[in-house]
RNA sequence: GCCGGCGUAGCUCAACGGAAGAGCAACUGAUUUGUAAUCAGUAGGUUGGGGGUUCGAUUCCCUUCGCCGGCUCCA
């Protein structure tokens, strides 16, 4: 018979082949490091037998079928383990997910993670076993049979539509219900590390059992898992809640959980940051308006906020009256487009509002400066007419992706969320909406992914979304149609016509939340922020007491060039001064001694780099503004 | 909110039923230094809070608050 190669070439192979017949015919280093085997573009296990004019390629640890196929057979391999260790343990479901894999437990008894270790070891005498995996299809009776001590999987089973393929997979004694594909053995998993246990629901509803959730990954060779362990270890070190410490940026306090506290340094950081986006703001014609945090009650009866979003928001009484602290920034910025009466002339109008908004998150939810309850959406409602909102979304876009590529954001992965079930409007104005918004986003050109059903209940959205260096991704921006909020308060605007008309209101932010966009780029840069965003972007380091009068001379000049400057005059060595200046990412250093004093120079050290050699004032003063400025907007 | 884990000096961690310790940071003094840690000394803690068991609790138990890892939810 004949199969076909992923290069287009034929192959013939013997009748009854496999995917290991194929593998072994290709030569022996594949043969060794097959895996499995996709056929007419389904991954299978190797010794899946082929078909005439069947499209074949075969799977290794090098794909991430590869990987994936390997870390769910470890799963698997776990799961053996974790029963043989605490037999009476009922399992539940073990996939594979993004740089590992989770198996599901019910343990009859709570277990701690010193048992991790345990697994480990009985997973390695299960990886010197080899035993090899076996694929049965079984009937539902059968299968509800065997597993008849499983509840969970006998769940699964039930749920399985009606004529369905039920397999099973043993390796060893162990045999769990499984889709499927397997790498051949169990010597093939790799090398695996048992990572972490955590609480998860039962197929993820809060209303379901808790389960213990075991996390462990493997790699094909004991270096790839030695290199994926530097690297969580590497993230771990970028986390902006210990850099936020070690740079004095924000702190936590019991006292409040959930709200951070910004320092000094943190302040700078972030006022530099609100400098830059008013620059581009006022660039893209926004007006900045700002509203109060406590509003009446009544206001969020008529937003539907108190329908709709009552759990998360906090309340308080004045004068024996409801308010509540605002949750979202919408139902203020709409009094202040209230005050004054509107003519199509002024549109499109972009209010812009940093706005303080308060969130009742559950208390497991916290998360450092990712995920707090008071924080500053950065902001805005355009008022425009419909023929408008493309362009209006389309300025929206632009402005995103540049303020990104500020701080090195390349990839931007856009979502197009569409009408849910639930929704109010009429389907007409819903497709000229998604229509808007489908077409700025083919204006742009760029890839976007689509999903249908996932907009606000009030109009269609676009989302943003950046990856960090923990391969983490983080919606930040979004910008969404909004139907409901004029109609609910009733918003108008005077048309060519001389007749009152509602205006379209689109939401929107850029960076999201201020606080949480300060954590991303703290890890995203290491803390090493780029010279115009440094809390000090300057040091000047005197080598003895009688240079500090000429230190603080050229921190004088400095700063009168706009630099944020200190001078380190502790009674420390150089070496430590430079040591503590580069522990604390100050981009630049300036050394003065002697030397500089006499010739009216500074030796200037850059952060990462070193020594840079010493530069007249005048120069070092230039070329420290030059590296230290803000970006430019461009208009 | 739920599951599991953890709360000891500002930070990182010891001691784990029998007088609360170290390193770094801080402070004081000496040193005046040429590109990643000068030396010496001082101070710092009702061991997160409350309750219990015990002759005795940082250690064991209960409770509460916070933090960490997840689940769920979300900017």
């Amino acid at each position: 018979m004949n199969v076909f190669l992923p290069d287009g070439s034929e192959m013939a192979l013997p009748e009854g082949a496999t995917g290991r017949t194929l593998a072994e015919a290709i030569g022996p280093r594949l043969a060794k490091a097959a895996l499995g085997v996709t056929i007419n573009g389904t991954t299978r296990d190797l010794d899946t037998p082929l078909s005439e004019g069947d499209q074949v390629a075969v799977v290794t640890a090098q794909s991430e079928e590869g990987l994936s196929l390997l870390r769910h057979s470890a799963s698997h391999v776990m799961a053996e383990a974790v029963t043989k260790v605490f037999p009476g343990t009922k399992v539940a479901i073990g996939p594979s997910i993004k740089d590992g894999f989770y198996y599901d437990f019910d343990f009859p008894e709570p277990i701690s993670e010193t048992d991790l270790a345990r697994f480990e070891e009985e997973i390695g005498r299960s990886v010197k076993a080899a035993h090899p995996f076996q694929r049965r299809e079984v009937s539902r009776e059968q299968a509800l049979q065997l597993f008849a001590g499983e509840p969970y999987k006998v769940e699964l089973i039930r749920d399985l539509p009606e004529g369905a393929t039920i397999s099973i997979y043993q390796h060893g004694d162990f045999t769990d219900l499984c889709r499927g594909p397997h790498v051949p053995d169990t010597s093939r998993i790799g090398a695996v590390k048992v990572l972490s246990t955590a609480g998860a629901y039962w197929r993820g509803r809060s209303d379901n059992p808790m389960l213990t959730r075991i996390y462990g990954t493997a790699f094909p060779s004991k270096k790839d898992l030695e290199e994926h362990l530097e690297r969580l270890e590497m993230a771990r070190q970028r986390d902006h809640r210990k850099l936020g410490r070690e740079l004095d940026l924000f702190s936590f306090h019991d006292e409040a959980p959930g709200f951070p506290f910004f320092h000094p340094k943190g302040m700078v950081v972030i006022n530099t940051l609100l400098d830059y986006w008013r620059k581009e703001h006022a660039v893209a014609g926004y007006q900045e308006i700002k509203t109060p945090i406590i509003l009446d009650r009544a206001l969020w009866e008529q937003s539907g906020h108190w329908d709709n979003y009552k759990d998360n928001m906090y309340f308080t009484k004045i004068d024996e009256m409801d308010f509540a602290v605002k949750p979202m920034n919408c139902p203020g910025g709409i009094l202040v487009y209230k005050s004054a009466q509107h003519s199509y002339r002024e549109f499109p109008l972009r209010m812009a509002e940093l706005g303080l908004v308060h969130r009742h998150e559950m208390s497991g939810v916290l998360h450092g400066l990712f995920r707090v309850r008071a924080f500053t959406q950065d902001d805005a409602h355009l008022y425009c007419l419909p023929e408008q909102v493309e362009d209006e979304v389309l300025g929206v876009i632009d402005l995103v992706r540049r303020m990104y590529r500020t701080f090195g954001f390349e990839k931007v992965h856009l979502e197009l969320s569409t009408r849910p079930a639930k929704s109010i409007g009429s389907a007409e104005m819903w497709e000229k909406a998604e229509a808007s918004l489908a077409g700025a986003l083919a204006r742009t050109g760029l890839d976007y992914q689509l999903n249908p059903g996932d907009g606000a209940f009030y109009g269609p959205k676009i989302d943003f979304h950046i990856e960090d260096v923990m391969g983490r991704t983080w919606q930040c921006a979004t910008c969404q149609l909004d139907f409901a909020m004029p109609e609910r308060f009733s918003l108008e605007y005077i048309g060519v016509d001389n007749q009152r008309h509602a205006p379209v209101m689109l939401h929107r932010t850029v960076l999201g939340s201020i606080e949480r966009f300060l954590g991303i780029i703290i890890e995203h840069y290491g803390g090493a922020f780029p010279a115009w965003l440094a809390p000090v972007q300057v040091t000047i380091i005197p080598i003895a007491d009688r240079h500090a009068d000429y230190a603080r001379e050229v921190a004088g000049v400095l700063q009168v060039a706009g630099l944020r400057v200190e001078v380190d005059e502790r009674a420390e060595s150089v070496g430590r001064k430079i040591r503590d200046n580069e522990v604390s990412k100050v981009p630049f250093m300036l050394v003065v001694g002697d030397k500089e004093e006499a010739a009216r120079t500074a030796a200037v050290r850059s952060h990462g780099k070193g020594d840079l050699g010493a530069m007249s004032l005048d120069v070092v003063a230039a070329t420290l503004a030059e590296q230290c400025r803000t970006p430019e907007v461009q208009g």
